[in-house]
DNA sequence: TTATCTGTTATATAATTTATATAACAACAC
DNA sequence: GTGTTGTTATATAAATTATATAACAGATAA
């Protein structure tokens, strides 16, 4: 799996990692079960400390994301996380300034859906391509 | 103007700020050209200090959502900043990895845009109920 | 057995960010 | 003069982010 990490964002490194694992599954780079490198190989790979791996790791398997065992290594689960409430309003709460911000510039509501559908569409365009 | 800081959040009280006034604005609560309460005294009536409040303010001079007078105090810009290219592209930044962990959950792309279009009406709502 | 690989845990340190506390300054209004 | 504005400076504390080492237990392979 190919990973960027920009050491000049704002975002904290281990953020960027759950980010970039989870675009992953989205576009299917990374399919349910499929194991991934393990805290030292991956932070060696991209230059980074083991342990914010480990962050990384850890955040995706509180959500339901990854699954890990103590000798076998980090794998994709193989039966995703869902959209439940919970996630519905955390979506809602993230979306709530961007939007907010999306109206006090006059950008008209079709523009920011079209942009939405353009994302929605990249992942679908990287999925199918995968298959 | 309601302003409500969750003190136990994990985003900084200035950025909680920023997003409230920019809230503001786009809901109407805020109108063009009003005058924002002083530094000292909007950190006295939250509870929080002067530099937090001054903090937000100058992030949101820094996009043209405000206009700064050394003694005349704050006010809500008479022009507010549009949609520009940055603006676009800031947002398709924010909006990806939100977008990702829908996909990655099997949410229905109409389900995501619905919500945008709740979040859309909201505001339209307040704002016209304030005209 | 020995060596190597997992994730796990512990400790320490450094840099940055966030938030607060005080204080003083210059420019304007009353 | 007094009080208000934003501005600037300094200091401090707490939390977050990231790194550096080290050791541990369990599994696997040479």
């Amino acid at each position: 799996m190919l990973l960027e990490l920009d050491l000049e964002s704002e975002r904290p490194l281990y953020q960027q990692l759950v980010n970039a694992i989870i675009k992953g599954i989205a576009t299917g780079e990374l399919q349910p079960g499929e194991s991934l490198p393990s805290v030292r190989m991956l932070a060696q790979d991209l230059g980074i400390n083991m342990h914010t791996v480990n962050k990384a790791y850890h955040l995706l398997k509180a959500d339901g994301f990854l699954h890990i065992h103590r000798q076998k290594g980090v794998t994709i689960a193989s039966v995703l996380p869902s959209a439940d409430r919970a996630f519905h309003e955390k979506t809602r709460a993230d979306l709530e300034p961007i939007i907010a911000e999306a109206v006090s510039r006059g950008m008209a509501e079709d523009n920011f859906l079209a942009l939405c559908r353009s994302l929605f569409a990249e992942m679908r365009a990287k999925r199918t391509a995968k298959k």
